[in-house]
RNA sequence: GUCCCUAUCGUCUAGCCUGGCCCAGGACACCGCCCUUUCACGGCGGCGACGGGGGUUCAAAUCCCCCUGGGGACGCCA
C-alpha cells in the first residue's frame, strides 16, 4: 500500500444462518481502523455459494451490524461508487478475471469429477500424505481441453501453483509468514455452476473496491499464500493482511454454536446492550490500559493500533459480558431503562406476534406476565418439572434431545408449520409416543405444563434461544445419568 | 498425517519490542469480612499464573533454541 492511499477495509460476511458474533467481533476492528484513519468501511455480502445463501440471513447482518453500530459506509444496501455489493453480482467480472487467469497460464481447467477428487482424498489420507489436488488436469493440452468442452464434459478452473517456490506475506500483527508453495493446492477459482469461489471473488473484489487493508480472522492465514499468488497472477500490489485471533468455547475450540450461543439476535434477545456487547468484543485481543476495561469505541479509536492485538485465542465467556453489560447498565437513567424495555423488549411487534397465543387463555390482563415470562426469559428453572416421561430414561432423553437440536439446526425456515412437520417426522423416526415427545420438550422450552401451541411458541421464541435451553437442559443436572 | 498460527492466574488481560522498577499489576468468577430489615450495588481482604528444558547475560516473564500444550487450515463452504 502506497502511503497516498486511503484507508478501505472492508466485512465479508456470507450470507447463511444466523448474524454471527465473529462478524461483529471482525468489523468492530475494522469500523475503528477505518474511522481513526478517515477512511471507509465497505460491506460486502459473499454469497457465491448458491445452496447455502439465504436472503433473510443477508437483512438481519444489516441489523445485527446497525444494532452494534457498527456502521458502513459503503453496502447492497447504501450503494457506493465500487458496486455491485453483493458478490453473486460480480458473476461477470470474476468469469472475466478467470479467462484472463486461463490466458497467461495462472489457471487451468479441470475435468475431474467429484467422485475422483473423494477418492483421491480418502487415499491421501489413508496413506498419511498431504491433502490436496494431485494436478491431474493440469498438462492437459489444449486440443484436449478443447474437445471435452465441445463435450459439455462439467469442468472447474484451477490456479496453477508453481510448486517450486515459496510464497511470503506479511501480516500486520504477526509479521513474515512464509510457506512453501507445495504445501499449497491447486485451488478451485471457478466452480462448475460457474460461480467463482472465495478465494477468487475475493481477491478480484477486494482489488476492485480499492480495499488497502483485508483484516479477517486467523482461519484464513493458510488460504492467503493462495491469495497472494493471485494478485501476482494479476500484477496487482497485495493489501495489508492482518488476521485477528478467533473467538473460542469453553474449551479453547473455534466458537460453534454447538457449544456457544453464536448469533448476535440471542444476545440481543437475552438483553446485552449493543455498546457492551462492542466493548466486550473489544476486549477479547485488546486492552484500553490504565486498567480501564469500560470505554467507548471513541476512545478506542484514539489509542487503537493493530499491532497490540493479542494473538493468544480469547475465550468468549458469557459471565464477563454480564459483567460489563451491568456496568453500562448502571449508567443507566430512568428514562433510558424506560425507554429500553419499551422500544427492545416490550415492543409493539412482539406483543403482537404474542397475541394470538393468549387471545383465547387469559381471564385477565394480569395473568399475561407470569404466563408469558418464558417470551422474554433466558434461562428456565427447570426444578420439579417431570422433564423426563415415565417410559423413558435419563439417557434416552439426552439422545432424543441431542437428535432433536440436529433436526433444529438443519431447519431452512424457523416458522410454526414448518417446525411442527419436523417435530412430527422426527417423532415417528425415533418411535416415541406422542405424548412421552411433545410434553418434555414443552417443559423444556417454556419452563412450565401449561402453554400455548409448542411449534407457534417455538418459533416466537426463536431458533436460538430454543437450542440454548435445549443444550441447557443437557448441561444441566436433571439429566445426568 | 502435513503445514501454519499461538502460549502470563480457571477466564479476559497488563508487562515482553526498548532485559533490572515484576518473589508479576488489573478485571471476571470464587471465598471471607464490612455496609445493610432482604437481595443486589459498593468497600476491604483472600485464593490464584510467567507450560518444561537448555542457552545468552551481572541480571530473563521479557532475547535465542528445542520440547510440550492449545488452535486453525488442508472442500467445486466461506
Amino acid at each position: 500500500m502506497s502511503d497516498t492511499q486511503k484507508v478501505r477495509v472492508r466485512v465479508a460476511p456470507s450470507p447463511t444462518g444466523d448474524p454471527h458474533v465473529g462478524t461483529a467481533y471482525v468489523t468492530l476492528f475494522n469500523y475503528i481502523l477505518a474511522k481513526q484513519a478517515g477512511g471507509e468501511l465497505v460491506l460486502r455480502i459473499e454469497d457465491t455459494d448458491q445452496s447455502r445463501a439465504r436472503a433473510s440471513s443477508e437483512q438481519q447482518i444489516y441489523e445485527s451490524l446497525s444494532w452494534l453500530g457498527l456502521e458502513w459506509d459503503e453496502g447492497p444496501d447504501k450503494g457506493g461508487d465500487y458496486g455491485p455489493y453483493r458478490q453473486s453480482e460480480r458473476k461477470s467480472i470474476h468469469l472475466e478475471h478467470s479467462e484472463q487467469l486461463l490466458k497467461t497460464g495462472h489457471a487451468y481447467r479441470c475435468f475431474c469429477t467429484p467422485e475422483r477428487l473423494a477418492k483421491l482424498r480418502e487415499q491421501q489420507r489413508a496413506e498419511g500424505k498431504m491433502l490436496g489436488y494431485d494436478g491431474h488436469c493440469r498438462s492437459l493440452s489444449v486440443e484436449e481441453v478443447e474437445q471435452k468442452m465441445k463435450e459439455g464434459v462439467p469442468s472447474v478452473v484451477r490456479l496453477k501453483v508453481p510448486k517450486d517456490r515459496v510464497t511470503q506475506f506479511d501480516d500486520a500483527i504477526r509479521g513474515s509468514i512464509e510457506i512453501k508453495n507445495t504445501q499449497l493446492d491447486d485451488q478451485v477459482l471457478i466452480k462448475s455452476d460457474g460461480f467463482p469461489t472465495y478465494h477468487l471473488a475475493n481477491v478480484v473484489d477486494d482489488h476492485l473496491m480499492k480495499i488497502s487493508h483485508v483484516i479477517r480472522a486467523e482461519e484464513w492465514i493458510s488460504s492467503t499464500p493462495k491469495h497472494v499468488l493471485l494478485y501476482k497472477a494479476f500484477g496487482w500490489e497485495t493489501p495489508v493482511f492482518a488476521h485477528v485471533p478467533l473467538l473460542r468455547n469453553l474449551d479453547k475450540s473455534k466458537i460453534s454454536k454447538r457449544k456457544n450461543p453464536v448469533s448476535l439476535n440471542y444476545y440481543k434477545r437475552k438483553g446485552i446492550l449493543p455498546e457492551a456487547m462492542v466493548n466486550f468484543l473489544a476486549l477479547m485481543g485488546w486492552s484500553y490500559g490504565d486498567d480501564q476495561e469500560v470505554f467507548s469505541p471513541e476512545q478506542m479509536m484514539e489509542k487503537f493500533k493493530l499491532k497490540d492485538i493479542h494473538l493468544g485465542g480469547p475465550v468468549f465467556d458469557v459471565v464477563k459480558l454480564k459483567h460489563i453489560n451491568q456496568q453500562y447498565m448502571q449508567k443507566l437513567d430512568s428514562k433510558g431503562f424506560s425507554h429500553y424495555l419499551r422500544d427492545k423488549v416490550f415492543t409493539q411487534d412482539y406483543l403482537e406476534s404474542l397475541f394470538p397465543l393468549f387471545k383465547d387463555r387469559l381471564e385477565c390482563f394480569e395473568q399475561f406476565v407470569d404466563r408469558s415470562s418464558f417470551f422474554f426469559n433466558g434461562g428456565l428453572d427447570y426444578e420439579g418439572l417431570p422433564l423426563i416421561p415415565k417410559s423413558k430414561d435419563a439417557k434416552e432423553m439426552r439422545t432424543m434431545i441431542k437428535g432433536l437440536i440436529e433436526e433444529l439446526d438443519d431447519l431452512y425456515e424457523w416458522k410454526a408449520d414448518a417446525i411442527q412437520n419436523l417435530l412430527n417426522t422426527y417423532r415417528e423416526k425415533i418411535e416415541w409416543k406422542p405424548r412421552d415427545f411433545f410434553m418434555p420438550i414443552r417443559l423444556m422450552a417454556t419452563g412450565r405444563k401449561d402453554s400455548p401451541p409448542l411449534a407457534e411458541s417455538l418459533e416466537v421464541i426463536g431458533r436460538e434461544m430454543v437450542r440454548f435451553r435445549l443444550r441447557d437442559v443437557l448441561n444441566g443436572a436433571h439429566l445426568k445419568p
